[in-house]
DNA sequence: ACTCAAATGTGACACGGTGTCATATGATAA
DNA sequence: TTATCATATGACACCGTGTCACATTTGAGT
């Protein structure tokens, strides 16, 4: 995984949070690679040169900014999930939500809005490493733990692997298609909440 | 949706057909964002100015390709799915395992496989157009008629909607999954069937 | 407080890419 | 032939990136 410099991590508070917000805001206005590093660099009053003492490039910065969001929301995630006592798909709705919520809030920056609507494998991957990697093992075992599987129709721990990938996908794929096509909350809850019973359930007739 | 000028279409089919070769070689070396139109002037031998006579710009030129490569795979698909008479998942998984056969094949270019792996909305809209718009109405419809819903655990033909919704949403996380990790053609697919059985049984306990 | 070395700051610059535009060339019809 | 319209061309203005030689600051040792 890519990361700042340690010349990042040695600046002052200040300087480290203004250089934050101005990336941000840059990302807040446009996708990573409409951003100009030139627009960061004016809001943060550096000169050119001081940002690649930080970061190895535009990429670096804003999946440095995407990691920090991704590791709340997973704690987000968690604190759904307990608070449903392991119900997978009452946990997942409330995560879309939550994230719709915050998408919609004209009080937020952009990021994430403009994050979700440029969605690739790479963001993807950012948010679900906490789902899959060993990097966090105590999260993973939190996480694999924490899931109610009795209610779920899996035979061994592994399969959930698979139910958690469905139902990534599936949440992912609604997440953009929401901001898109520019839906309600109310409207993409209601499509989310048809997708998720029908997972639930299953898409095929149990008997004919 | 974006189209080239008319003037493209006005091309001897010679040039076009060197142009057209030129640029999915480039798009096969790099993803749309990295590709350069200098690259595809060098191999097609023209001239800068001529390549905007014919194209607004990179986009333009890439998802003119895309979309022609998407309506192939329409048709494919429309085949997968009359040859199991309607059923859904047995045409997903054909479909699933002849665009990884294709990805994989070193007499192909590279282009699908780059597209893939920078899957975003607007290629996954590309593709899903076919399924969802009513440009193609006739397909619309028969693709609507040719699912056979009797064996599905809907009620009405608006709920295949959401049906259509989840299977390529995983077809797809599946598809990006399974290049970016570089799983053989058989761990994807066994990869996906597993995933499929859950989606057509359901994620949830039937009873308890 | 002084010195030196390592760390950090700085901005001019080389490079490469994009899209445009004035001009040239070709095609067509009267 | 000439007028008109479509197409071709490549030099150019503009913008963004990443680098590098040099400036400045920091901090440890004495």
């Amino acid at each position: 995984m890519q990361m700042p410099k340690p010349t990042f991590f040695n600046l002052k508070e200040e300087k480290r949070r203004t250089l934050i917000a101005a990336a941000k805001s840059e990302f807040s206005r446009v996708s990573l690679y409409e951003a100009s590093i030139a627009n960061i660099l004016n809001e943060a009053g550096i000169p050119r040169g001081s940002f690649y003492q930080y970061f190895e490039d535009k990429e670096d910065a804003f999946y440095y900014l995407l990691n920090e969001h991704a590791k709340e929301r997973y704690e987000h995630f968690i604190a759904h999930l307990k608070h449903h006592d392991g119900d997978l798909f009452k946990a997942m709705a409330d995560m879309f939500q939550s994230v719709l919520e915050y998408s919609h809030d004209r009080g937020q920056s952009n990021f994430i809005r403009n994050v979700v609507l440029n969605m690739n494998y790479k963001i993807e991957n950012t948010f679900t490493r906490f789902l899959s990697e060993g990097t966090f093992s105590n999260h993973y075992d939190d996480l694999f733990q924490l899931v109610d599987i009795e209610h779920l129709n899996i035979s061994d721990q592994d399969a959930l692997y698979h139910v958690l990938q469905i139902v990534t996908a599936v949440m992912f794929h609604n997440l953009v298609h929401s901001l898109s096509k520019e839906l309600t909350i109310e409207e993409a809850m209601k499509k989310y909440r048809v997708e998720l019973d029908l997972l639930k359930t299953g898409l095929a007739k149990s008997s004919t």
